[in-house]
DNA sequence: TACATTTGTTTAATCGTTTAAACAAAAAGC
DNA sequence: GCTTTTTGTTTAAACGATTAAACAAATGTA
């Protein structure tokens, strides 16, 4: 690599001090600053080309104007669509994001946590994962500003966006209903993670309060690294007679990727034998031939509101501000 | 945010000189230092949590262990997929990843470049953008260790990795021809990218070896950031009889993933009236009721090449490596 | 003329590390 | 017992910026 040129080179090029150079390039003192020496330090600096070295200004200033992004896997279209999002709206408040991907699990969310802190980021965006309450606890502790995503700790005090999963998967179980299926499936996540819960206590309440039965052998649940054989096995198992469902509700846009797919190959028809419904959007449930119906999470919203709230908290410590925003149900052929 | 342990706490704490607190930590001068001492340093470090100051430490030693990676858009699932490859293979070798989507403008990719370089990354990955070759030469006149992915420009003696796309789309437009297609049509971009560029022309190539008539309309073009609306347009002019195709190939995952949409919703039957073909695998080539035939790019290598290419040029300066891997046809039920 | 104020610029410390060079004390060599 | 070497540690400069404080010269005031 080059040398860089440094506000030293221009200092001396223009023969003045290095304060000066800063405080022209900075304008900062203007009142005070001959126009003349102004011009020709910002005149040298344009021809010598300058641009500041940010990790010094970082290290003086004590501010990186960089946020740590940690998602659970940066190839899932619902984290690199919201980290999409994040970007642009850092990048309109001068911020870069620095990205990490947990792969679900505590060890590599705490060892990213690491990475971004001793790179001194300002501020953390987090969607968290299982058993990482912990972390976040410490976070806080360490008066270390960060927005959790997607994923929230009811014990936990701390900034947070993401949606009302009980509600949208309650109206989900309602639609299912009121389009007259009587006996309905479910696949989720065994997981300890609440706004996956949320989803099947919200669903089981819809089915619940519609007085249809509920066995537990309709109520799969994987884990949240399955591969495509167990969640396959799962739809299986659910349109195994007797005693077939004739609606299945996906819990994540990861369980309908694969279950669409799935199903694509099976000789049941969709709606008319089946009826489909998950939560989030993708490709998949937009092409499915049935369109999907689903839920929709606001991701815009969410994004932006992230950097915004986390934005305030780097400025200023202040209260936690929650934000369950409403996800709607988007109805498609499939139900 | 709470004041970090610094050496200097280290060193009051135990007694000792920052330096003698730097060489423990560091495994340095082993042989000198009496195991006493370095046994309290390392105690005292542990018992204060002291984590070392990225920032400081890359403004001495003038390595960040950071590359910027710069895609045209990390909500696409082509460039997310290679961002978490990427990520996991930077993470290998002590690496973190900040990236940045271009939007396919020129003037966004400088941006990001001269961001990520403000920011001292020891390396970048780029995805280049049209125009955007004058930025890279640039880079390369600065001895700024960089490796391009996914697109290139001839004239420059570059790192590289991507695929052959030339053959790739050739053995496509072959693959047609064999099963019987005898009109057939191209969906790409209007664009001066040449590894888009050389979609086509493999793809023409084999069809006017196979002697096919080709007429200009079977080809259409549509912008880079063209709508979900234009490459529908183009679709339908395709099929409008007289003389409307019996097949399509979509030089991209995006185009064929609203391609796909469209024609989900049209009353024509693939393959048997229609065959379809894509560059790139994507859920919505899986998922089309007949998946697609497609060109398979082996991001994984793609990816892990391109960190390997770019660490190598970040250790010392060497003639550049261009690696045209080969993509795969893979043969589905839509041709 | 003497003193106070304003103006324009420099000095020097600092952020948290690294690292070559200096140094004092102990051990070895003769 | 004197010199040389080795051992263990410290000093101090440096990375490239920021910024409070100092300072000299010019200008204003009485």
């Amino acid at each position: 690599m080059e040398k860089r040129v440094s506000l030293k080179d221009i200092a001396q090029k223009v023969g003045v001090s290095t304060a000066l150079v800063s405080y022209v390039l900075n304008n900062q003192k203007e009142n005070r600053i001959s126009k003349e020496i102004a011009r020709k330090i910002r005149d040298t600096a344009q021809a010598l080309n300058y641009r500041p070295n940010q990790i010094a200004k970082s290290l003086k200033t004590r501010k990186t104007l960089t946020i740590g992004l940690v998602v659970a896997d940066i190839a899932n279209p619902f984290f690199s669509t919201l980290a999409r999002i994040i970007e642009d709206e850092a990048e309109k408040n001068r911020y870069t994001v620095i990205f990490g991907s947990s792969d679900e699990t505590a060890e590599r969310s705490q060892r990213l946590i690491d990475v971004l802190l001793d790179r001194q980021v300002d501020g953390l965006i987090l969607a968290p994962t299982e058993n990482s309450e912990d972390q976040i606890r410490q976070l806080q502790e360490r008066n270390i500003p960060f927005v959790l995503i997607d994923r929230y700790f009811p014990a936990l005090e701390a900034n947070y966006v993401g949606v009302n999963n009980h509600e949208a998967a309650y109206q989900c179980g309602l639609h299912l209903l009121e389009t007259g299926r009587k006996r309905i499936g479910f696949i989720g996540f065994q997981t300890t993670l609440l706004h996956l819960q949320d989803r099947k206590k919200g669903f089981l309440k819809a089915l619940q309060e519609g007085g249809v039965a509920f066995e537990k052998k309709q109520c799969r649940e994987v884990a949240l690294d399955a591969t495509h054989e167990e969640v396959e096995e799962s739809i299986q198992q659910l349109l195994k007679g007797p005693g077939q469902v004739d609606a299945i509700f996906f819990a994540s846009n990861k369980l309908s990727t694969i279950g669409l797919k799935y199903i694509n190959r099976l000789p049941v028809t969709v709606p008319t034998e089946l009826a489909l419904c998950s939560f989030d959007q993708s490709d998949a449930t937009d092409l499915f031939y049935a369109p999907l119906t689903y839920v929709r999470q606001p991701l815009e919203e969410m994004g932006q509101s992230a950097v915004r709230i986390l934005l305030q908290a780097i400025e200023k410590q202040g209260p936690p501000v929650q934000l369950h925003l409403p996800a709607s149900l988007v109805l498609g052929l499939s139900s």
